[in-house]
DNA sequence: CCTTGACCTTCCAGTCACGGGAACCCTTAT
DNA sequence: ATAAGGGTTCCCGTGACTGGAAGGTCAAGG
């Protein structure tokens, strides 16, 4: 099985597929001619770092979570505790876009968005505290 | 009044606002010394940029609003644009980072977190669709 | 006058997680 | 034999800075 037809399993580009290899987060055998060849676990793996990126985790923290996979005498406190913070910044990062939102949103709302220059947005950025 | 008492008028590091100047966001004149000579209008900038950047607005987006900001026959629906579509770009994010937040959520509530090695969070990342 | 320390300057490298594109090799079909 | 469509490596660029090195400037103290 070649590069695309992994990338199109696991959800993953080939670029992507070929960078984790680079940083060591797989390490996939080769075939005569050069070609990658993928494992099974090789594609278990990819797909575990596909849904771990998509669920926000950094790569770091991916690399952290697949040795957990990989280790079978892993304590699942382990992986809560990674989870948890992760979560934790996950909430942070939706409140601070939240404040932003409302923010802007009182502004959008108090402007005419007509052919006027008069701009509340503009005397809002320029002029608060 | 130099850089660092600039810096902290306007709340951006030295750095940053080195690097506003870089791009061409801003054109602060210079002392017989090299030194920069920031002008009450550049400081004006400056302060408006900080509050746009904590807004989530990116460096494009502060570059068009500055012009706005100094375009004295500018049309507030230029403004309006620019702000509504941010705010839908960060309402968007938001609802991502909402659906990672389930998702994980769910995951961390099921995981013993104790010592056994056994966890919901690994399986979910593992086997999921 | 000299030095010390705290400024300031520029420039280069690194961050994060890839993506684009060049230059070249391999395989398969025509 | 060649053309298309894989694969490979390698290097550069992204956004918005941040850190650090090398060197110029300034005010105060001995």
């Amino acid at each position: 099985m070649n590069i695309t037809e992994v990338a199109e399993q696991v959800g993953l580009p080939p670029k992507t597929i070929r960078y984790y290899e680079d940083i060591g987060l797989i390490r996939p055998l080769r075939q005569a001619n050069g070609y990658r060849a993928f494992r099974p676990s090789d594609l278990h793996k990819l797909a575990f770092l596909g849904r771990a990126r998509r669920l926000g985790f950094s790569i770091a923290d991916c690399r952290a979570l697949l040795a957990l996979y990989e280790d079978q005498s892993r304590a699942s406190a382990d992986v809560k505790v990674l989870a948890s913070q992760h979560l934790a910044e996950i909430a942070i990062r939706i409140a601070e876009l939240e404040a932003m939102h409302a923010t802007l949103s009182d502004l959008v709302v108090h402007c005419a968005g007509d052919q006027r220059p008069d701009c509340p947005i503009l005397h809002g950025l320029a002029e608060k505290p």
